[in-house]
DNA sequence: AAGTATCCATTTA
DNA sequence: TAAATGGATACTT
């Protein structure tokens, strides 16, 4: 496994990589520790450097609100049958649109398994780049979210979908 | 506008 | 195996 500190406008995000593809983003997060700076000055193989920089300009795209142009290599394997169809579905999920976890449900044919999904958006590795922070509740209330309703709140409003007080969500305000 | 019954894949005991 | 647990929903007061 490698690791690469992801510098963007909004933090520095820590991803991932196996020897085939990116297998985790995450948040930034408060000070690391020496050991963390080690490991992250430790040269990546030219391969994965790559992927580096295309998670990079791939976050920075999707946090300006823009689609990002190309998506590295996601490792979507860790998760279960049922999980990776989930992130599929939300892969197609437009910039700037959301969907409800009812349609998610809809979408991968187990229109009950609303709470399921629920479940599988939590799991997603790759938030952001997978965007677990455009699925909603139904009737476009918020929501929740397991790396915080406030990013939650942020990625959309980079996406320049407003969330109101009373917990819609209102295309461009 | 609240409270309740149910929904389903994982995780944990 | 069984019970608990989620980023929930739909139906009932």
């Amino acid at each position: 496994m490698y690791i690469s500190p992801i510098p963007t406008r909004t933090g520095r995000f820590i991803a991932t990589f196996s020897d085939r593809e990116l297998a985790a983003l995450a948040f930034p997060a408060g000070p690391s520790s020496p050991l963390d700076e080690a490991v992250a000055r430790t040269p990546l193989p030219p391969r994965v450097a790559g992927w580096a920089r295309l998670t990079r300009a791939a976050l920075t795209d999707a946090l300006a609100g823009q689609p990002p142009a190309e998506l590295p290599p996601l490792d979507l394997s860790t998760g279960t049958e049922f999980q990776q169809g989930v992130w599929q579905a939300m892969l197609r999920i437009a910039t700037g649109d959301t969907r409800s976890y009812g349609q998610i449900a809809a979408d991968i044919g187990r229109p009950k398994a609303v709470r399921a999904v629920g479940q599988a958006c939590g799991a997603n590795p790759v938030p952001v780049l997978v965007p677990c922070h455009r699925v909603t509740a139904s009737g476009g209330r918020l929501g929740g979210f397991s790396s915080g309703l406030e990013w939650k709140r942020k990625l959309l409003a980079f996406e320049g979908i407003e969330v109101t007080d009373a917990g819609k969500v209102a295309p461009r305000a």
